[in-house]
DNA sequence: TTTGACAATTTAACTTGTTAACTTTATGCT
DNA sequence: AGCATAAAGTTAACAAGTTAAATTGTCAAA
């Protein structure tokens, strides 16, 4: 059996982590999880505002999650929902102007923290990294399609 | 500002996401989760038992996660556990019999769906990969120490 | 127009992550 | 010995991840 060690979901928790100990004072500083200032990040580059489902989409946040974290925002008058003209099905998020300030003013904070990131490992190193990342979701994701995994047969 | 798709942390759960769908159907199929899973994966590795702060160690869990997945495993009698003789704090968690045929039975096929991914993906890339994460978390925790970080003066 | 399938979200229930408070046992100092 | 302090785990409380079921609105065909 490959030793527990070389674990590939680990080694990639452990990497998040390390990361995200970087931003996470700075977001606690302001009361927001690493989930909420995903949504506002996202909502600041669509001044139109998004629906929940493409909102989940950038975010990468399932839609029970972001449903609880936008009634948190809207709560606290962060984001604003309207309901879409052409379904009444869709909430359009957006956000409110209280929100785009904050945005605005923790900005440059965050980014200063992924510039010094990004000298500490070295520019081109993370660029690698980015690239190796992206390439093997395409890698994993094109062979789902492919051969049905055939464990299923056995196992459930 | 940096365009929101090239968020490090994200793009790292999103290749963890889909690593772990290789793997999460084989697990459910046997009703653990892939935190149960690493815990006795490690126990297997340990035949002499582990203390609950090792476990989460080599884990990377945090103690009450840990704690409660004990529990879980112990009432289902996949673990065992064990007041050490040296200190009266320490449980010394291992390895039920029947949590050790558990892993022997699941081990192959979660082998398979490794070697899957390194044919996949490509040896020498998946290797690669490795060793940036190590080295990212290596510098991003060397950074820790050095200069305590400027930032909280401001924020906190 | 009504039924029936489908789509967008929310709610529910349960597990895990996370921080802080608490319990019990060791250890070190005086 | 006697007391403060630290260490190992657990418990508590709440946010977030996850799956399934429920809710509400849309749309097309009978």
């Amino acid at each position: 059996m490959r030793t527990f060690e070389r674990s590939l979901p680990m080694s990639l928790l452990k990497a998040r982590e390390a990361v995200m100990k970087k931003f996470i004072p700075h977001l606690r500083a302001h009361d927001l999880s690493p989930q909420q200032w995903r949504v506002l990040r996202a909502l600041y580059d669509s001044p139109a505002g998004l629906e929940m489902s493409a909102l989940s989409e950038r975010c990468f946040l399932l839609m029970p999650s972001l449903s609880r974290i936008i009634q948190n925002l809207a709560a606290r008058e962060l984001v604003m929902r309207r309901i879409a003209e052409h379904d009444q099905r869709c909430s359009i998020i957006s956000l409110h102007a209280q929100g785009r300030r904050l945005v605005e003013l923790m900005a440059p904070e965050s980014e200063a923290r992924y510039a010094h990131i990004t000298t500490v490992f070295g520019y081109g190193k993370l660029e690698l990294l980015y690239e190796l990342l992206d390439e093997l979701v395409e890698k994993l994701e094109a062979a789902e399609q492919e051969h049905h995994p055939s464990s299923h047969e056995l196992l459930d």
